[in-house]
RNA sequence: GGUCGCGUAGCUCAGCUGGAUAGAGCAUCUGCCUUCUAAGCAGACGGUCACAGGUUCGAAUCCUGUCGCGAUCACCA
């Protein structure tokens, strides 16, 4: 049982036998550093049911509790604010039960209902970009939180593989190319494929120009482009099934998703279901029928239908066209259910999409709502912030993108840099050391995006990189890896000894056990909240207090054999923990740096 | 214009359901490498929490309004 909630008990106790009232519930906080204490009871709220003078109070329920509780060492009071003292002996049990147990803070019952999580979600047209980083980061990192907290996930992300975007790049390459492949050429097979959007592009503005040039207003120009037309022309050619265009769509795409899956790779991220718009951009359509029998949809005079969301606060919303075809909302409203029916056990579903969508995804979910599925209720769209650059935002056409793969090979590049610099690692093999480069450029990478608030834009400078030190992945990484050389020093068998009831308790030993008991409540925190810059937060906290420790106690040279012990173990637990909160984060830990 | 989000130190960011004197890192300055890894530690400097009201014992946090920045308001995806 936790602290806080054996306090709780004692204080109603309390509370009943000084005053003959009944507390509904009892305010707890971590007592601030310049006060004697560990935790600290606010009595002010008691004042609706205990009249008097809050100082008075505090210093009644502290005697009470002082002479009734064993736990309650001491205790004193500011204003009021009770602050109290916590026996050595509850520490030391507490460490004792967590210590050995490597999965600390993880809940491993499942819950029978699953969540999917879709996330990453790319076009097939061009290689992914550091938009693409943020979204891939936070949804991984997300689903691994869920999963910590007791909850069965399912990874998925929906490819946009067809449309006019990817005719684009089909068109220019017959055109423009030579057959081309990625063998050939020895390119990703996504950037390969996004080299000739980029040409279509190309030839598209100089045929616009070439049309102003002969008399053509813009507007009229950009409809009449010879180029443009045969792509959409071929975009029509697959929808009727064309063989020929078919057959080039397959080959192009199966290149860029080679391609993807190798960036993948590197970022060290996975899926365990792909759905693609190929398949599901005709779903949905059924459910708008059904939705018109029961009046969540209704029928305009030229045959589109709407969903009337006024009395929600929004707007009407078309559903689908006069024409009978799918529109985007159709679309999502199909591909959810469809999802469901795919995998019963799912009960609800994580939308990793920019904040650009945050009102599709309302009415979306509104919508669904409305049908009247069960699950609906069970949806969250995590929505996040764009990544701007200095120069602006990031326009693919303009060329004005960070690259995915390249992001991260500049990472392992800086992270060498800065090795070198500081002359590590000078004697290990070049094989372990480029590994290491890598895990610690990716940290780097990784801890800045995830330690932000989703919903807040984060402006990248890829100037001036992404820092080593502070508040960033390495210096986590690099405790990790300290707190592995204090166990290869101590031996293995300091830590099979049980922690003795009598050891000293330091001032840094005590702020470090305080830390590591949150950790179970961060991880589900974080869960509810979909939010990985909590736990990316803590865990800074963690390894602060751990340094601390580290600089001003002496672990292997204890003055004391328990104590020694007890270092080393909390040490090992520590950098468990560490180890634990990264997995969740999808953040490496060395061995050594 | 309507709706949504953001605004905290020079810069990048924490601050959970309202709690004590608002916290880190970077940058600047001062100490600490012969003892477990200095990508570190100890400290100094730095704030009208955008602004104005309100709610209450108490507000960066909740409410209202104003200003600034961004997104969105398609029979595009």
């Amino acid at each position: 049982m936790k602290l806080q909630d054996t306090l709780e008990v004692h204080v109603k106790a309390a509370v009943k036998a000084l005053f003959q009232s009944e507390l509904e519930s009892v305010e707890f906080q971590a007592t601030r550093k310049e006060f004697a204490g560990d935790i600290t009871v606010v009595v002010f709220p008691m004042l609706r049911v205990v009249k008097g003078n809050p100082a008075v109070i505090g210093e009644q329920i502290g005697k009470y509790l002082q002479d009734n509780v064993t736990l309650v060492k001491d205790f004193n009071v500011v204003k009021g604010f009770l602050n109290i003292e916590i026996d050595n002996t509850y520490y030391l049990d507490f460490f004792n039960s967590i210590k050995d147990n490597q999965n600390y803070g993880f809940i491993e019952d499942k819950d029978e209902k699953a969540i999917m999580v879709e996330y990453s979600s790319p076009n097939t047209n061009k290689p992914l970009h550091l938009g693409h980083v943020r979204n891939v980061l936070l949804g991984y990192s997300v689903a691994e939180i869920l999963k910590a907290s007791g909850k069965k996930v399912y990874k998925t992300q929906i490819i946009n593989d067809r449309g006019i975007h990817i005719c684009k790049s089909m068109l220019a390459w017959q055109r423009f190319g030579n057959g081309e492949t990625p063998e050939s050429t020895g390119l990703k097979g996504d950037k390969l494929v996004g080299n000739y959007y980029v040409e279509f592009d190309k030839a598209y503005k100089k045929e616009v120009s070439d049309l102003m040039s002969q008399g053509l207003q813009d507007e009229e120009a950009k409809k009449e482009v010879p180029i443009l037309l045969e792509a959409q022309e071929m975009l029509r050619k697959w929808e009727a099934g064309d063989d020929e265009v078919v057959a080039l769509w397959e080959k192009m795409n199966g290149w860029v998703y080679d391609g993807f899956e190798e960036t993948y790779k590197a970022i060290g991220v996975d899926f365990d279901e792909y759905y693609y718009e190929s398949q599901t951009y005709l779903l949905g359509k059924e459910f708008i029928a059904q939705g018109l029998k029961t009046g969540v949809f209704h029928k305009k005079g030229d045959g589109s239908v709407w969903c009337d969301l006024t009395e929600d606060g929004l707007d009407e919303k078309i559903v689908l066209r006069a024409d009978g075809t799918a529109v985007y909302m159709t679309q999502d409203i199909g591909t959810a259910i469809q999802r469901i029916k795919d995998y019963p056990d799912v009960g609800g579903m994580v939308y990793t999409v920019g904040n650009e969508q945050d009102y599709h995804f309302k009415v979306l979910f509104l919508i669904l709502k409305k049908l009247g599925f069960d699950w609906a209720e069970n949806l969250y769209h995590l929505s996040y912030g764009m990544v701007d650059l200095p120069s602006g935002k990031m326009k693919s056409r303009e060329g004005t993108v960070v690259d995915a793969d390249d992001l991260i090979n500049e990472m392992a590049d800086t992270a060498e840099e800065i090795s070198k610099e500081l002359g590590k690692l000078d004697e290990y093999s070049e094989a372990d050391k480029k590994a290491l480069y890598k895990t610690i450029g990716l940290g780097a990478l990784k801890y800045y995006i995830l330690k932000v608030d989703p919903k807040k834009r984060i402006l990248f400078d890829p100037k001036e990189s992404i820092d080593f030190q502070g508040n960033t992945g390495p210096f986590i990484q690099y405790t990790y890896a300290r707190i592995q050389s204090i166990l290869r020093k101590a031996g293995a068998k300091e830590d099979e000894v049980r922690v003795a009831a009598g050891v000293p308790l330091h001032e840094k030993e005590k702020q470090l056990l305080k830390q590591l008991e949150q950790f179970p409540e961060v991880v589900q925190n974080a869960a509810e909240h979909y939010s990985p810059a909590l736990i990316a937060n803590y865990t800074y906290d963690l390894v602060k207090d751990f340094n601390s420790f580290y600089q001003n106690v002496s672990i292997l040279g204890a003055d004391r054999e328990e104590e020694k012990v007890f270092r080393v173990a909390l040490s090992k637990t520590v950098g468990q923990t560490i180890k634990n909160a990264f997995s969740v984060l999808g953040i490496d830990v060395p061995k050594r740096m």
